[in-house]
DNA sequence: TATTTATTGAAATTATATTTCAAACCAATT
DNA sequence: AATTGGTTTGAAATATAATTTCAATAAATA
């Protein structure tokens, strides 16, 4: 479970302002010591204060400092990771298939551990109260968002999908207060995207963002930022094959969790649509 | 390193005053909670106190609370467990998303295992030789499709992902000889994915089924078929979860070996398409 | 140059861990 | 049954650590 703190460190790494990278450094050359470590001894052994280094662990997401040495003494139990390979030219079918699996367990598995169960609890609660989600991507990100619109649509929760940004900005614009605006984007740059949070945000309703885990516009816009892992784009990924089953993960980690909350109700209501599909079905 | 701390307790368990077992049970039983308590919160929920909970990690002769969290922690990062488990109510945020996770990676190894490299090839050569593939899925099958067409897109390879019937009857009657369509459907038993492929079969189009992998209609009207892993059907993963990871990653595996056949050629398009998108982008 | 904005660490505050200690318990002995 | 000596216990006191606040300073922007 709770681990990935190093890769947290590492990834952050040079937005820090200098003092929190000065420790960011000496966390990523000393673990082991950190792990049994203070924060005013880390304060002394990277020459900052204490505020830097509680400050540092709220740049990485985290809760404090406590939750940071516990991720990172589970960094330092896990045997080596497999690592992501990219394609190369005339590669054997058997070699694509197994490398295309690996590199999406790897992103499946970092993306778990990412996973900030605050936020994800806030997306939720946010979620569960709103009357619609509109979910909006665009690209690859567009397919994502139809996913995500099915899986609510059954049950029972009011959900759009459009890609056309004047469409949206018109569901925006006559949103009830307890709506949510969903915006996916593995870059989180894309310029349609920000636009249709920020208008969300202007008209205060509620933004939840999914984005690759980094500081990217979109999840400083949003009001929960939800992530998944990060990878170095190599030619053929960059395809997004990856990152998009992360994105589908967590979309179905807040359906299920949203599930389970309403268990008997969501059970009610994936019955009614199957029964609905087979009646479609039956009828030609 | 640090690790060891369930073990430890364990061993000590019948050793121990009953103030500090009744803690002791409580962290074999909730060790997730305990890594994110605190001294008095442990004391809480077992019903002793904060003074027992620094007996018990003295009596485990360890250096107290934090340490014993550490090794806790360290325990906890274990290799991601084997088989389907299905979400039931009121189930943690964590524990849901380590199911999902697990059931994802245990269904993309799956599919993986299943994969018939003869088939697979006869795919990728019918998908070469192609000027268009039509994709059809419906429902959940749908953006499996879109997600499709997105990609042979991008290596310049006409793809149509439609769902309306009509449609893609209109496309299947114009068809060239060497168009492929490409069926999608979990069960192998949707209607209309079995009267499209049987229309493109008719008119001499050759076609390409992806299901699970069982004996399904689909697959055996389809002059090739693909598969993903078989798992029984529970209530919330009906709403197809792992089932369409699987089905995406048979699409990447297709699409990264035709681009892996093509190399050079395929990284030109990405990054026209690359280009294009960043142009698009610029000019508002 | 003036003005805002971000970064910083010392000190204050708050939360948490640890120790102390008197009371309660318990088993063995008279 | 009463006495004894050793355990065990948790409330309260204390010590330690984490976090927040805030004023000073540095950097960026106008």
């Amino acid at each position: 479970m709770a681990s990935g703190g190093l890769k947290m460190v590492q990834k952050m790494l040079d937005k820090l302002p200098a003092s929190e990278q000065k420790i960011a450094e000496y966390i990523l050359e000393h673990p082991h010591e950190v792990v049994n470590s203070t924060v005013s001894q880390l304060a002394n052994v990277s020459n900052t204060s204490g505020a830097a280094v509680i400050r540092l662990c709220k740049s990485l997401g985290l809760k404090g400092f406590q939750d940071l040495k516990i991720r990172v003494a589970g960094d330092l139990v896990k045997p080596a990771e497999q690592g992501y390979r990219d394609i190369e030219p005339s590669e054997s079918m058997y070699q694509v298939a197994h490398k295309t699996a690996s590199n999406a367990i790897q992103s499946l598995k970092e993306t778990a551990e990412l996973i900030n169960y605050d936020e994800l609890q806030k997306a939720i609660e946010a979620l569960l109260k709103a009357k619609n989600v509109h979910f909006f991507g665009i690209g690859a990100s567009s397919i994502i968002a139809l996913d995500a619109q099915q899986k609510f649509l059954r049950i029972n929760k009011g959900a759009t999908a459009f890609t056309d940004v004047h469409l949206v900005a018109t569901l925006i614009a006559n949103a009830d207060q307890d709506d949510v605006v969903f915006g996916i984007s593995f870059s989180g740059e894309t310029p349609e995207v920000i636009n249709v949070l920020s208008l969300a945000k202007d008209r205060g309703v509620q933004t939840i963002s999914l984005t690759k885990f980094d500081q990217t516009t979109l999840s400083s816009i949003a009001d929960i930022s939800l992530f998944t892992s990060y990878s170095n784009e190599a030619p053929f990924r960059s395809a997004a094959t990856s990152s998009r089953l992360a994105q589908l993960y967590i979309i179905d980690v807040l359906f299920l969790c949203i599930a389970a909350r309403q268990y008997e109700e969501t059970v009610k209501h994936i019955d009614k649509t199957r029964e609905a599909i087979h009646f479609i079905t039956k009828k030609k």
